[in-house]
DNA sequence: TTTTGAGTTGTTCGA
DNA sequence: GTCGAACAACTCAAA
């Protein structure tokens, strides 16, 4: 038998289970050697956030066993992904080379060259893994792409999604393995000081805590109240598959024909699955955006937005992204970003909505801030959903609908548990003043044991002022 | 080509 | 407390 390896290049699907690119790589018969290039020193705006060099750290480490048990290898390097793909592939004698396909305008221009590099006596291929259709495959009816939410979501549901393909168990290792780095050499935690402590009770990365999670989640009542719970951060019922899915960890596919699964055998009432699937459809819708609009990156999609006068006030971004702005929901929630590198999705839309309107900072601070600390941070999903929340984005909120910190948190966080976990401070504050404790009457704050401005801000904007203020800059541009 | 209906997530005001 | 209307037109998607 002639020894031809193949080379997968893993990216940002890192599973051995309905991984096209693996899969054929294995049914090729020959010898597979697995690739993982980071690039965090040569790439630019979208070098790896924080957060999510903890967690590629993690996922790494599982991966490699993972692979080394189906009797595979993986090779770590560092560095330019066009020189370091034909040079590995190169040192291995690979006669092929697989990888599953990313979609951001730059990746995509820079998989075009290493095609054209690699293809020089080889089969190079691509697939979908990562996707349950790809951003070219979904086309309005008079062609082109859509630029609305919802016909999307219904061409998406008039789509059958293909089967989940079965996972890789059993790899052949090359004669000859390139050299590896070592995933520890490449210092991805943090140290001085170990801000990512808070997230280790909170994450299992790899392929296992993936799958771990996702199962344990559908066992729970979350699926079966999702149109409502998901609305509730004191809960905490969403799924936190966010990261797992960023890093491919799981398939979206997977995930999405069983959660169908569980809504055709009466599992999950079908009102409240099909808005988990309409979820995993605006990831997607998302893709669909940038992939369309890559200007969309860092520039508003409405024109118009680019004369919108901004604040950019320093010290209030910087109370912001502390969680210091004395309004307690925004504060829990970019408080339970820094330390768990996770904010509940409709703290996530409070946020947003006070950078933008109440502090009159431009989103793509809140954009890159974001970038930094959130663990499952996409650039598709991140992009698009700022310009969401911005009012600016294709398919926006407009831009008069503000959210009121207040009476958010009142609705969503009754009682006052989510604030309470991560404003500590404000524990013992009645839940009548748990979302403005700048109105509970002195001897409240003091049974309270709170010093407003000492212990806790008092807030530092006014949102009926600001709101008015948001308001006149957007009739400026319009 | 023209027309028609519709569009993630909200707030405030006044009755 | 609860309810409906106003907020702003504009663009998109499909017939």
């Amino acid at each position: 038998m002639t020894d031809a390896p193949t080379l997968v290049w893993l990216r940002e699907d890192l599973r051995l289970d309905d991984n096209p690119a693996l899969r054929a790589a294995a049914d090729r018969g020959q010898p597979v050697a697995c690739l993982y290039v980071v690039d965090d020193e040569v790439a630019g705006t979208f070098a790896l956030g924080g957060a999510q060099r903890w967690w590629l750290h993690h996922t790494l480490n599982t991966l490699r066993a993972d692979i080394e048990k189906a009797g595979g290898v993986l090779i770590l390097r560092r560095g330019d992904a066009r020189v370091i793909v034909p040079a590995v592939a190169d040192e291995l004698g690979a006669h092929a080379v697989y990888w599953n396909r990313r979609y951001m305008a730059w990746q995509i221009e820079q998989d075009k060259a290493l095609k054209e590099t690699l293809s020089d006596g080889r089969e190079v291929k691509s697939f979908n893994g990562r996707l349950l259709n790809e951003p070219w495959q979904i086309e309005t009816k008079t062609g082109g792409p859509y630029k609305v939410y919802t016909p999307y979501w219904k061409q998406v549901q008039a789509r059958d999604v293909r089967n989940p393909l079965a996972k890789v168990t059993k790899l052949s290792a090359p004669a000859r393995v390139p050299e590896s780095d070592n995933v520890e050499a490449w210092e991805l935690l943090p140290t001085r000081p170990n801000w990512a402590k808070g997230f280790e009770p909170v994450w299992t990365p790899g392929e296992k805590g993936a799958r771990q999670r996702w199962r344990e989640w559908l066992k729970t009542q979350g699926p079966s109240t999702y149109n409502d719970s998901r609305n509730r951060p004191d809960l905490d019922d969403t799924s936190r598959m966010a990261p797992h899915i960023h890093f491919g960890e799981i398939s979206i596919v997977t995930m999405y024909r069983e959660m169908q699964d569980k809504i055709e055998a009466g599992e999950v009432p079908e009102e409240h699955g099909k808005v988990f699937l309409s979820e995993l459809a605006w990831r997607e819708f998302s893709y669909n955006l940038t992939y369309h609009f890559p200007q969309m990156f860092d520039e508003p999609l409405m024109q118009k937005f680019a004369k919108f006068e901004w604040d950019n006030d320093n010290d209030q971004f910087t109370a912001w992204t502390k969680g210091l702005t004395g309004y307690p929901i925004v504060d829990a929630g970019m408080r339970q970003l820094w330390h768990e590198g996770h904010m509940h999705n409709r703290v996530r839309m409070i946020v947003g909505s006070f950078l933008v309107k109440d502090l009159l900072i431009d989103w793509r601070k809140g954009m890159d801030w974001f970038w930094d600390t959130l663990v499952c941070a996409d650039p598709a999903a991140n992009t698009a959903s700022w310009q969401w929340v911005a009012g600016c984005g294709a398919d926006a909120a407009p831009f008069f609908r503000i959210f009121n910190p207040i009476s958010q948190g009142e609705k969503f966080d009754p009682d006052g548990d989510y604030v309470k976990r991560h404003c500590p401070e404000l524990a013992k504050l009645p839940k009548k003043y748990i979302h403005k404790p700048w109105e509970a009457p002195p001897f409240v704050l003091r049974d309270a044991g709170i010093e407003l401005g000492k212990d806790y801000p008092r807030p530092i904007v006014d949102h009926g002022s600001k709101r008015k203020e948001a308001l006149a800059r957007y009739e400026a541009i319009k």
